[in-house]
DNA sequence: CACGATACCTGTAAGC
DNA sequence: TGCTTACAGGTATCGT
């Protein structure tokens, strides 16, 4: 997926189309994404104003004057379409404004969702309860790091990933931010020294703060909005590069398994 | 509770 | 050229 930078990308190019716009015509083209849309979901958004967009962790939120917001999550394979020429048999659900403007959402592997949530209660909703501090802001601490990995024994990498722990990670950046802060994937997460935590944060602050000044990145059937590509994906240091030469020290970037999933990394570089 | 494995679904690329 | 297998940005849920 759509990690958060690309989710980020994601609202503010919807934004230009959305923010302050009402809504013409909503269609659903099938029930459900990983979840059933809301029963009331073309009813409640058909006729109503956007009055704003927002992300929080990997969530996109459409706020309306309906006192309900549509949260939506892109999943693995999820992005919004901009005027497509013609729908496709996975644009799932469609808008249309009161200017013109068609948006689509198309998401081929249908792992994201749809919800409405009441505006009053956004910070309640079950999804968004627990989740962590977001990496952009000061919220996310080595102190907030060092708290939440006591004396847990699962691997670094995994806890990154888990959205309690902080809201929005993903596992390109994740891969990313250990290279950079030369923290070894497979560590157990209560063991990773206080300075390495310090180096950490910032890390994963500036890899983040980088990829959505870059527009996020591109890998197959992601893109932009509008159709534009990311650049971001151009500059991994170590995801997706397995048997490529670490950018610091050359040695061969490693793969390794980690919760069923691929984790890149340099074994020189990364202790 | 912590942790690992599995399920969800389709498209693409690699291997035979 | 097929056919089969592995893997892909995430999250919820089920065992142990």
């Amino acid at each position: 997926m759509p990690e958060l930078p690309e989710v980020e990308t994601t609202v503010r190019g919807l934004a230009r189309y959305l923010d302050g716009a009402r809504l013409a015509r909503v269609e659903t083209r099938r029930a459900d994404l990983r979840r059933p849309f809301p029963p009331d979901l073309v009813q409640v958004l058909t006729g109503a104003t956007v009055t704003g967009l927002g992300r929080r962790a990997k969530y996109g939120l459409i706020h309306t004057d309906r006192g309900q917001a549509m949260v939506f999550h892109l999943g693995m394979s999820g992005r919004w379409r901009i005027e497509p020429e013609e729908l496709g048999k996975h644009d799932h659900l469609v808008l249309e404004t009161t200017a013109g403007h068609r948006l689509s959402l198309c998401d081929p592997r249908r792992f994201g969702s749809v919800d409405l949530v009441e505006e009053a209660g956004l910070a309640e909703w079950p999804a968004f309860a627990a989740l962590g501090p977001e990496p952009v802001g000061d919220e996310l601490t080595p102190a907030h790091l060092k708290t939440a990995l006591k004396g847990r024994s699962a691997a670094i990498k995994l806890m990154l990933l888990d959205q309690r722990v902080v809201a929005g990670l993903g596992n390109i950046y994740v891969c990313e931010a250990l290279f950079r802060a030369g923290i070894a994937p497979g560590k157990a997460a209560g063991k990773v020294s206080r300075p390495a935590l310090e180096r950490l944060v910032p890390q994963i602050k500036a890899v983040i703060a980088e990829a959505i000044a870059a527009g996020g990145s591109t890998l197959r059937d992601y893109a932009q909005p509008d159709g534009q590509l990311g650049y971001f994906s151009k500059q991994f240091d170590v995801y997706d590069r397995h048997g490529q030469p670490c950018t610091r020290c050359g040695a061969p970037v490693l793969r390794l398994a980690q919760g069923g999933r691929s984790t890149w990394h340099c074994g020189k570089c990364q202790k």
